[in-house]
RNA sequence: GCGGGCGUGAUGGAAUGGUAGACAUACCAGACUUAAAAUCUGUUGGGGCCUAGCCCCGUGUGGGUUCGAGUCCCACCGCCCGCACCA
């Protein structure tokens, strides 16, 4: 008896593969296509579980559509630019390229042995000149037909480096490295016009039927639709040019119980106050202070400054109102001004209490509800309430009637207009930044900004940079800045910003149509492999990489990089869930985190502890396996001890795809006994001598056939736990069977099938031994035979009054009142009812009988 | 703070509104073995009783809809993801 050695069964198998080419894609008119793609991963260093998850899934589908007689597009690259190549650069002196290109090479090399079906040949790095060059080319594109353009915007700023840090970098509202205080800090910067497209990309939500209801439902709030009043307050004593504040509101029908008007700290206004008045200019510097996320304002203590500027109410001029600066606001939306209802808002509320400042309710739960309020009333819009200071519609109706005719109200009056407003923030492209696609532009000082001649193209990144100072190398890089201006000829400077890096991820996918074509895509190959028929990767990305590739897809079509069919890239979509591990965690020097590897630790019970020193360590459960935190686990630890196949195999098991799954040891070793099994059962198979007879290959047959149906479903809906479990079902009853060897061989052959694109290695193997024909990968997939998935009997639960008390086995087509007969004469049923009559009996056939007392 | 999601045995999890706990792990018992490992077989949600069997409880907490709820609705608690410069 020979043994199950996956080192030396895979390694056979993917030289099969490599030699028969069978996973290049090429066009072909007689096989319809299919584009599976699994988001690319971030050189970073070493692949983790949470990619050997992704792949392994894109990999099952890809096999999958291969049996299916599909011509697959199963393409992988590296998503190359990025902060962590000038991180290591800064760290230990080398070159982000080197650094990216090594960790390339690398990973690339830890793919390999899990046998993925990709075409390698198309493999693309977005940081290699032949992929950046068609980026800036496009970029030039973009310029000429109007989606992208300039314009002022806050960045995170290091006062004592003196550099621009990504969100990312800054911890609690200092920078990581200085531990300064961070301010915000205007820049002019590149945008893409994405909020032109606002009720384009939610309009065309709807059509995305294979997206995750979630994921659509969060671009939905993401891109913010709003209905409101956008009007005006007259101001009493404010500079010349600011003799009314224009607001915007969701909710005019609150309009009566305003107290007050806020402003940004960005707000015109506020800058023009800031000039003159040292107070306010404290305080605005003040608001600027810390990160621009919108959690660390939304999070943040909530500040006001009393400008001593009064507005008059609209509809009650004897009303006034102050004008507060409130570090809340945001200038990005709406007017970056709103009037105050403290009775309707929460964050109002705390501000009115804060500031002295009245709470007027504009309408309650009832008549006889209190007037003073202990919090914000603020009910679903769908919900009727009363109201005390309305000024339009009728006393009681909803939120939603009441803003329709407080909008329709205010018009008639001449006080401003309803308007549709998007949450939806244009896209602000630029990076101060060295590792990242040139900004392919110039700017002279005759000609303005002009940008490069598009066969000057590649703008590539100067080599010679050093990170021993922060701040961005390119700035400091006079040789490279300086350059002819496209348009005069004079000697002009570079753009020594870079694009952000969800520009470079949000067209590879129609790079992989052509990755080797001298343009951005050619329209041959894009119009036949386009849409991404199935895309899958983290949950993560639900918002924004989506969100940019939808749109990119639409500024691609517009420069006639696109076909209109493509529009929407991503056909269908799958989010799936992280691979989390605890983190381990100790404090070291100036109170900064130290974080260990699993490796370092000793468990006990609940409690962890430094294997070097024994010191207890904090555990932070369940948490994404994120290489800074050091709970990453090896994957290639797994494939050298158990193989490829047992790797994949764990991954799919147990977890549901789009759930978060916690690593543990334990599963790995259980797959590996699995395959083991399977290929003992397959040995053992074709020991028997030919034409060997047996007990039971009817049944056997039945079980495979019943197996197929539910593993193809199970495929199909990645439902791939569900059909590993179903897989392990079948191995049982194969292992017990004591069928002929015809049935048997029949069966395992099959088994091997439906295995093949989880364990394709073993697969191959299993379908050699038995004598299989060619490539089990090319083997077309297995059918389910319907007439052996019927059971003639079927077995009912009988419920009384919704509990389970008796089953019955009736014939499955047995109509409703013979069960119905059968179950009220079942002697639990009888005793239970004690002489009672049921006051009803359903039936639902194939299912189960409740009987109603 | 805002938006989205998740919550089921000791553990990972299964369950088109229809028998809760499939399948796997772990544990326990048995077979094989001088022994162990490996392999194979079997048991295992909690409690109770008149123990061939029957009853009660049980899917984060509290309420609701339904003949019937893990599943749908509402509120709360806990955890996770995103929040526009991490990718």
């Amino acid at each position: 008896m020979t043994r199950y050695t996956p080192s030396e069964i895979e390694a056979r198998w993917q030289a099969a593969w490599e030699q028969s080419d069978i996973f290049k894609a090429v066009r072909s008119a007689d096989k319809p296509k299919y584009y599976v793609l699994e988001m690319f991963p971030y050189p970073s260093g070493r692949i983790h579980m949470g990619h050997v998850r992704n792949y392994t899934m894109g990999d099952v589908i890809a096999r999958y559509k291969l049996a299916k007689g599909f011509n697959v597009l199963h393409p992988m690259g590296w998503d190359a630019f990025g902060l962590a190549a000038e991180n290591a650069a800064m760290q230990k002196g080398i070159h982000p390229g080197v650094w990216t290109y090594q960790n390339i090479e690398d990973m690339k090399s830890q793919m390999k042995p899990l046998g993925f079906s990709l075409d390698w040949s198309r493999e693309i790095a977005t940081c290699h000149p032949d992929y950046y060059q068609h980026q800036q080319a496009m970029f030039i594109d973009m310029i000429e037909a109007g989606l992208i353009y300039r314009k002022n915007a806050v960045v995170n700023w290091d006062p004592v480096d003196m550099t621009v840090l990504a969100n990312e970098q800054v911890e609690q509202g200092r920078g990581w490295r200085s531990g300064a205080l961070v301010e915000r800090r205007e820049l002019t910067q590149w945008f893409f016009k994405i909020s032109d497209y606002s009720e384009e990309l939610l309009e065309a939500l709807d059509r995305l039927e294979n997206w995750p209801a979630k994921v659509r439902l969060m671009q939905e709030n993401w891109i913010g639709k709003s209905r409101g009043l956008q009007f005006a307050f007259s101001t009493i004593d404010a500079p010349e040019g600011h003799d009314r504040i224009e607001v915007y509101t969701t909710r005019p029908d609150t309009l009566l119980g305003a107290s007050f008007v806020g402003i940004s700290p960005d707000h015109p206004l506020a800058k023009l106050l800031e000039r003159d008045n040292p107070e306010i200019a404290a305080f605005v510097a003040e608001c600027r202070k810390g990160g621009t996320t919108e959690e660390a304002i939304e999070t943040g203590e909530k500040l006001g400054f009393d400008t001593g500027i009064r507005v008059r109410h609209p509809f009650d001029t004897a009303q006034e109102m102050p004008v507060y600066i409130a570090n809340f606001i945001l200038m990005e939306y709406g007017t970056g001004a709103i009037f105050g209802c403290p009775a309707h808002d929460q964050r109002d509320f705390e501000f009115a209490t804060k500031y002295d400042l009245p709470i007027i309710p504009t309408f309650l739960p009832s008549e006889d509800s209190a007037d003073a309020l202990e919090e914000a009333y603020v009910p679903a819009k769908t919900e009727k309430v009363y109201f005390v200071r309305g000024f339009a519609g009728d006393t009681w109706q909803t939120g939603l009637e009441a803003i329709d005719a407080a909008i329709a109200f205010c018009e008639s009056q001449g006080v401003g207009q309803g308007v549709t407003k998007y949450r939806l923030r244009d896209w602000g492209l630029s990076r101060q930044r060295y590792w990242g696609c040139p900004i392919p532009v110039v700017h002279c000082d005759d000609c303005g900004v002009v940008p490069e001649k598009k066969e000057n193209l590649p703008v590539k990144l100067p080599e010679d940079v050093t990170f021993d100072i922060p701040g961005n190398p390119l700035d400091r890089h006079t040789e490279w800045r300086t350059t002819p201006c496209p348009s005069c000829g004079k000697s002009a400077q570079r753009e020594t910003d870079t694009m952000d890096t969800f520009v470079d991820s949000s067209w590879y996918y129609a790079r992989f149509t052509a990755p080797h074509a001298d343009t951005p895509t050619v329209m041959e190959d894009a119009q036949y492999w386009m849409k991404v028929d199935q895309y899958i990767g983290g949950v993560e990305h639900a918002i924004l990489h989506l969100l940019y590739s939808r749109f990119f897809a639409r500024a691609m079509q517009i420069t006639g990089h696109l076909p209109k069919s493509a529009i929407e890239p991503f056909d269908a979509l799958f989010t799936q869930g992280m691979v989390t591990h605890a983190i381990y965690r100790s404090t070291g020097a100036n109170d900064r985190p130290v974080f260990h590897y699993p490796e370092e630790v000793d468990l006990n019970g609940d409690k962890a502890f430094l294997k070097d020193g024994g010191a207890e360590l904090d555990i932070i459960p369940s948490a994404k396996m994120s290489k800074s935190k050091n709970n990453v686990v090896d994957p290639l630890n797994i494939i050298s001890a158990f193989g490829a196949d047992t790797a994949r195999w764990f991954v799919l098991s147990d977890s549901p795809p789009e759930r978060d799954v916690e690593w543990t040891a334990s599963g790995a070793e259980a797959a590996y006994k699995h395959l083991s099994r399977v290929w003992n059962i397959s040995d053992r198979i074709a020991a028997m001598s030919d034409g060997a007879e047996g007990e039971g290959s009817e049944e056997l047959l039945r079980q495979m056939h019943k197996t197929i149906h539910d593993v193809t479903m199970g495929i199909e809906s990645f439902g791939f736990n569900a059909a590993i479990a179903k897989l392990y079902g079948f191995t049982a009853i194969l292992q017990k069977s004591k069928a002929s060897k015809a049935a048997k061989r029949e069966a395992v052959m099959t088994l091997a099938q439906l295995m093949s694109p989880m364990t394709p290695h073993l697969a191959e193997d299993i379908w050699a031994t038995q004598g299989g024909e060619g490539l089990i990968a090319k083997a077309p997939w297995p059918q389910a035979n319907d007439s052996m998935l019927v059971d003639d009997m079927v077995t009912l639960p009988i419920q009384v009054n919704g509990k389970r008390r008796a089953e019955i086995e009736v014939p499955a087509d047995m109509d409703k009142g013979e069960i119905e007969k059968l179950a009220l004469a079942h002697e639990a049923v009888i005793r239970i009812l004690d002489g009672n009559a049921p006051k009803k009996v359903i039936v639902v056939p194939g299912r189960i009988v409740n009987v109603v007392v």
